[in-house]
RNA sequence: GCCCGGGUGGCGGAACCGGUAGACGCAAGGGACUUAAAAUCCCUUGGGGGAAACCCCGUGCGGGUUCGAAUCCCGCCCCGGGCACCA
């Protein structure tokens, strides 16, 4: 039963696997002389937050991608470094602790002593002696001195700013947290809008250069474009109406060419000059306004085509272009964040205002016509037009009309060209627990002094009870003994910040740490960070494309520009890796349609179950996960298991097509790998394996590639294959095959013949034949010759060692 | 609404720059081995017609460019993802 019909002992995973991973830990076959190493490769992949459900097969999936990788740079003769860690702070963390009624600091390291198992299983190349977790004090301390870093810099500022406010859970949620205007953990209860003082990086003073260097970075397309869209660069003109008080109201638009058009302003019910501006009439209107907007939640504040409102502040401001008085509204679908929070209400090309307008009965004047003629619909937003009722620019194309209006507004002082961005900048506090305490502590007498580097790490209390109260503050302001401090410069009673920083921070300079975990007195040391870093490639996945790989593009550049890092950008090479669907669907509980990796695991081995989830589709794509189709692989490596044990040294005659087979296989692997085409790549192995079986070769020279080119994929497999072949050395200690183009050509092709582009008929021909010879044996051809019949042939298209085709 | 990605046999998916559509695998059917089954091995498998040689049709839909289109262009439909009152 344990014998295949060769005779040959059956493969036997589990024994395999459990013998190979002992053997690595052993003999360290995966750490790496971060010192001594020759041809640095930094290998990453993102770090996973280890759930209490455990490895997900999506996070498998990413792994293993990754893996292959840097097991195939590996043998390429690479010395690859591939680390791994956890990300194990934050508001998951800390809902799922409260949740279960346990306390995150006894719960999240039980989580990630299983994951850690659950990873070793999967035979990943991970040099385990630089596990990082960003709950451990020695990480955070690190964490701390960035924020600090950057508080110097002044790009870390505190100021007011809404959050979404849950009564019931009596703290802060993130947008993400917001279903539908109420909390995700109780969906009764309204969330509402509060003020709070908040930390902020001013991401938004490196938004040009974070958009700059996509055009060169080596990232996957989707990727950039998701960056490009999040920072959402416009180029427009601010104008400033003036009210009879002398008010200035500056307005961005990105078309100042309509600006003749405008009828009225619209502030944002926060801006600040509405308290000024608000005429006596309508001062209890705007006051009840205001306080209704405010009541709101930020999410359903956003949510799009709903009916507008707004009300009329009784303050009119002249328009620059005309001169003419026009009223000033307050709506709330203008958002204080963007722009300057006011906007000029042209109705008759912008539909958001025409709207407006019809519903408050405002002016809608017309100020654009198509180009191509005719009058157009109203609004008319297309640029495609040209001006009328605009003075001096009637006639003018848009465009155009838009420079040169905006050119001869700056000149009377009344605007300027100017460039906005839809990217915010980065709000780090939490008001939470479970997370990095903010170094910060407010004194009466010197105000806000950061916590000096040598006191950090500022560690995170244990509280036995971490739940939010009625106060509505942090819960480390109610443990008073760490929340009281002295003074670090004056030595009097001070407060301790109590927000704690958001994950996205931990995780926004973790590829930094992980060569230098061994140093606490660092947080990376300059000399094997300018060895290996930045990353040579990442792998993850896009959910992680617009806050974390922005964010660690962000510190990345910052702790460049003080002087910490030599490099700019973080990740040389990014690639996105797709997600693993089942019957079509995205896994989810709630569909019970969950995979989960241990059982496929142990049923069929690591081995086995890595390459399904690379064969099931392309890489960068995903794919969907079916029980049947892994049975295949499992049939794939028994019979290689066949030809390994079957392998001859006394080799003899080698079969032609076989090694015109394997260097084709070689060239194709090569190339697939390179791109992260696994998928193809093993069904290249495939067709290599069923050429060796027909072809009845059993040398071992000829085994012994397919090895290699397997053993990115079943790396245990791959090590037991190689021992049986006879060697005594690691399989990766080998190198990668070569291939030889000469070998790899066939001398005989098959040349298609075409009439009139359908194909008629097909011949063996020599490769290299010339076109002449070729029509001249087409035409011979009795298929050829029932098309063609009496007709004469007009023309003959010629690809070499492709086709013909002849046209009559 | 805007920006991406995708739509190919019964299924997952191949097909480089426009040049043999369906590689590889799954499933299914038939056969060999077996007392029998499993496993393994061999064969068949896009649809239609035909005894066969062969022929016709076929890559979401409708047009177009081309000797030739899954691939390029125009207009739609559907699915997945991102953004979304961003002025």
């Amino acid at each position: 039963m344990n014998d295949t019909r060769d005779g040959v002992s059956a493969y036997d995973p589990a024994a395999v696997e459990s013998k190979w991973q002992r053997l690595w830990e052993e003999r360290g076959t995966n750490r790496v002389d971060l010192r001594a190493a020759e041809r640095p490769y930094y290998n990453l992949m993102m770090f996973p937050y280890p759930s209490a459900e455990g490895l997900h097969v999506g996070n498998v999936f990413a792994f293993v991608g990754s893996d292959i990788h840097g097991r195939f740079r590996r043998l390429q003769g690479f010395d690859v470094f591939e680390p791994l860690g956890f990300d194990a702070f934050g508001i998951h963390s800390e809902n799922y602790a409260l949740k279960i009624n346990q306390h995150p600091a006894r719960l999240i390291p039980a989580n990630i002593d299983n994951f850690r198992k659950q990873l070793k299983r999967v035979g990943l190349m991970v040099d385990w002696s630089h596990e990082l977790q960003t709950i451990d004090p020695r990480y955070y301390k690190w964490t701390q001195w960035v924020f600090l870093q950057l508080y110097k810099a002044g790009l870390a500022v505190r100021r007011k700013a809404p959050v979404n406010w849950c009564p019931e859970c009596k703290t802060v949620l993130a947008n993400e947290q917001v279903i539908d205007g109420n909390c995700e953990r109780h969906p009764g209860t309204r969330v509402v809008q509060r003020y709070l003082e908040q930390w902020f990086f001013t991401i938004t003073k490196y938004a040009q250069r974070l958009l700059d260097n996509l055009s060169w970075i080596d990232w996957s397309e989707s990727t950039r474009l998701l960056q490009i869209n999040w920072i959402g660069r416009s180029e427009g003109a601010e104008l400033v109406f003036r009210t009879s008080s002398g008010e200035e109201i500056r307005v961005y638009t990105t078309r100042p060419d309509t600006v003749f058009g405008a009828t009225y302003l619209v502030l944002a019910p926060e801006h600040p000059l509405v308290d000024r501006l608000t005429a006596p009439a309508q001062r209890s209107a705007v006051d009840q306004y205001r306080d209704r907007v405010s009541r709101m939640d930020l999410v359903s504040r956003r949510v799009g085509s709903k009916e507008k409102t707004g009300v009329f502040t009784g303050a009119y401001a002249a328009n620059p272009a005309t001169g003419e008085e026009v009223p000033i509204w307050i709506a709330d679908y203008v958002l204080m964040e963007y722009g300057s929070g006011a906007i000029m209400g042209v109705p008759a090309h912008d539909e958001r205002d025409f709207e407006f307008a019809r519903k408050f009965g405002l002016e809608i004047r017309r100020v654009v016509v198509p180009a191509s003629g005719g009058e157009g619909e109203l609004p008319f937003t297309d640029w495609d037009g040209v001006l009328v009722n605009s003075g001096a620019f009637d006639g003018m194309p848009c465009r155009e009309a838009a420079r040169a209006i905006t050119q001869w507004l700056s000149e009377r002082g009344l605007g300027s060209f100017q460039v906005q961005y839809r990217l915010h900048d980065w709000c780090i506090s939490r008001q939470r627990y479970w997370g990095p305490p903010i170094p910060i502590i407010y004194c009466d007498h010197c105000g806000t002094v950061p916590v000096p580097e040598q006191d950090l790490p500022v560690e995170l209390p244990y509280i036995e009870d971490f739940r939010p109260d009625e106060s509505g503050i942090s819960p480390l302001a109610r443990h008073e003994e760490w929340y009281r401090v002295p003074c670090p410069q004056c030595g009097q009673l001070a407060r301790r910040e109590t927000d704690v920083s958001d994950t996205f921070l931990d995780s926004a300079w973790y590829f930094l740490r992980y060569p230098s975990t061994e140093f606490d007195d660092r947080p990376f040391d300059p000399e094997l960070t300018r060895k290996w870093l930045p990353v040579d490639t990442y792998i993850g996945g896009n959910e992680h494309a617009t806050l974390h790989l922005m964010y660690s593009r962000f510190i990345t550049m910052a702790l460049h520009d003080l002087g910490y890092l030599p490099f700019e950008e973080p990740y040389k090479r990014f690639r996105a890796h797709g997600t693993i669907v089942k019957d079509g669907a995205k896994m989810s509980k709630s569909r019970g349609n969950v995979v989960v990796p241990d059982e496929y695991i142990a049923k069929w081995g690591a081995d086995t179950f890595r390459m399904y989830l690379m064969f099931l589709g392309p890489y960068q794509e995903g794919g969907d996960f079916r029980d049947e189709g892994i049975a295949g692989i499992r049939r794939f490596l028994d019979k290689v298991w066949v030809l390994v044990k079957n392998a001859r040294r006394d080799e003899g005659e080698i079969d032609r097509a076989a090694m015109r087979k394997l260097h084709q296989t070689i060239r194709k692997v090569t190339g697939d790998l390179e791109e992260l085409r696994y998928n193809t790549a093993i069904a290249a192995l495939m067709e290599y394996v069923n050429t060796l079986r027909e072809t009845g070769v059993t040398a071992a020279s000829m085994v012994e590639p397919l090895i290699v080119m397997l053993s990115p994929f079943a790396p245990h497999f791959a090590e037991e294959c190689w021992e049986i072949l006879g060697h005594d050395r690691s399989v990766f200690e080998a190198s990668w095959p070569k291939w030889d183009e000469k070998l790899a050509e066939e001398e005989q092709i098959e040349l298609v013949i075409q009439v009139n582009g359908k194909v008629r008929s097909r011949m063996q021909v020599a490769r290299g034949i010339t076109e002449e010879q070729a029509v001249q044996r087409a035409l011979q051809d009795e298929a050829v010759q029932r098309f063609v019949k009496g007709r004469k042939v007009r023309k003959a298209i010629f690809v070499e060692d492709r086709l013909v085709n002849l046209v009559t």
